[in-house]
RNA sequence: GCCGUUGUAGCUCAGUCUGGUGGAGCAAUCGGCUGUUAACCGAUCGGUCGUAGGUUCAAAUCCUACCAGCGGCGCCA
């Protein structure tokens, strides 16, 4: 038999064995002759009672010693106890402190600055370890998803030389003798892979130098985005429903310990399964207008009429084809109206607003380089991306999921920033 | 970039309107303690009131400038 091991406070019950646990002090309770302590590890927290009269007087001066954030190691016997969270604790045996450490600062109140001044230390918070689980699963099931349905992962660059859908809002900086830029999406890049692998896919950061402040941005995102050859517009948006709708499904099974410790009324997420409400502009213009607002079709919504429309529909929905005036120069036109294009966004529900913009790309030369030229860019700059029309150009439609959106809402946090473990801001960048 | 708002003890805040010797809770330290659930009780410790200048007999408080943070909007995932 192998060495005893620590075991995880999750998967202590009550029986006649001595285990041992390691982790840190979550929570500390001294009185005269008892103490208890509450393990923290990654699985979860566990009580721990030490007597006077049952543990050696160097196992309870050290007791005695502990503080908050202290790894310590214990060994105990595991009995069932009413008074105890899950009605598990550990009687303890042996208790030692492995680093003691200085007081930890974070204690009971906490501003939001003073929270994002010791990022590094609030990670390890229980609130902050269940939301990094269910962004754990997001992602897993993303790539589950996509591999049981035939699609390659791949490793487009985040480095790039040129600047995709304008400058303003991309972050550049010195590449050897020229200007590069940190990627705001790969989808110019997975457009090329089709060629190869026809169905792709790939997770990596985008950056998006916004000065925006807002519940629903951060300047580093992380997105799961798409791209299939020979699928239009309605199939791309079936791949995105199916996608999103598997993802529900898996962190509604795997993750139902973190939803309840979230206070996440998951009842929402249980109703969702694919396919979805698809709506095209216009209507969601009219819809708006029955509901006291007062927009033109061609008129862009707003934040505040994007989460009026998505809290009166009330589960995930499509909004499509929007004006094209709206989408950039990639987005396929209707061929009987060009004034409608093949873009949609997926909206999630309870006003959480948008988790995906996805489309048919243009794929006819001609018409690629008049689009770029009207919104006034440089053909030259997009010469690699125009080249792909050139050599058996096919239909195809690819999506821009933002993993963050999608933890956010299905967490139901206040603010996407608490997506993150070192969230970065307009004026955060350290730690 | 625009609008708003905040800055007082290690942390969370009151005190600012109406100028007159800086307060509470938590943490820490010491002591007490009945199986506690972010325990409880008592005591102690702890501050260049964001920075600079101005008004005044007197400024945390009024005025000016600056700095930093937070919230929202345009944008978008």
């Amino acid at each position: 038999m192998p060495k005893q091991t620590f075991i995880y406070a999750s998967k202590v019950t009550p029986s006649e064995e001595t285990i041992k646990l390691r982790g840190w002090v979550y929570r500390i309770r001294k009185m005269k002759d008892k103490i208890f302590v509450i393990l923290r590890d990654a699985s979860g927290i566990i009580q721990c009672i030490g007597s006077k009269n049952q543990l050696t007087s160097e196992a309870w001066n050290m007791l005695n010693e502990a503080a908050i954030e202290n790894y310590i190691t214990v060994e105990g016997n595991p009995v069932e106890d009413n008074r105890a969270i899950n009605n598990v604790e550990v009687k303890l045996t042996n208790f030692t402190i492995m680093h003691k450490g200085e007081i930890f600062p974070i204690a009971k109140d906490q501003s939001k600055e003073f929270m994002l001044d010791n990022t590094h230390l609030f990670v390890r918070s229980y609130k902050a370890t269940n939301v990094w689980k269910v962004k754990a699963s997001v992602l897993r099931s993303a790539r589950e998803w996509f591999f049981e349905n035939d699609f390659y992962e791949t490793t487009p660059p985040i480095l790039t030389g040129s600047a995709c859908e304008g400058g303003s809002t991309l972050f550049s900086l010195k590449y050897f003798d020229h200007t590069a830029y940190l990627s705001q999406s790969i989808q110019l890049y997975l457009e090329a892979l089709i060629y190869s692998l026809e169905k792709v896919y790939a997770i990596t950061p985008s950056f998006r130098a916004e000065k925006m402040r807002t519940k629903r941005h951060v300047n580093e995102f992380w997105h799961i985005e798409g791209e299939e050859a020979f699928v239009d517009f309605e199939g791309n948006m079936k791949i995105q429903e199916e996608l999103v709708a598997y993802i529900v499904q898996y962190v509604l099974k795997h993750n139902a310990k973190e939803f309840k410790e979230l206070k996440r009324d998951t009842s929402v997420l249980e109703t969702i399964k694919a396919p979805f409400n698809k709506i095209s502009y216009k209507e969601a213009i009219d819809t708006l207008n029955e509901n006291g607002f007062n927009l033109k079709w061609d008129e862009d919504m707003k934040t505040e009429e994007e989460r009026a429309l998505s809290t009166i529909i009330g589960e995930p929905f499509f909004i499509r084809d929007y004006p094209s005036s709206h989408k950039p120069f990639y987005v396929k036109l209707h061929e009987d109206d060009p004034k409608w294009c093949y873009s949609a966004d997926l909206m999630a529900p309870e006003g959480f607003g948008e988790l995906i913009t996805g489309g048919q790309r243009e794929d006819v030369l001609d018409t690629l380089i008049r689009r770029i030229k009207e919104e006034g860019w440089e053909v030259e700059d997009y010469a690699w991306y125009i080249d792909l029309r050139k050599y058996g150009s096919v239909p195809h439609s690819g999506f821009g999921l933002g993993a963050e959106r999608l933890t956010w809402w299905l967490c139901g946090l206040d603010a996407i920033q608490e997506t993150l473990p070192f969230p970065r801001t307009r004026n955060r960048v350290y730690p």
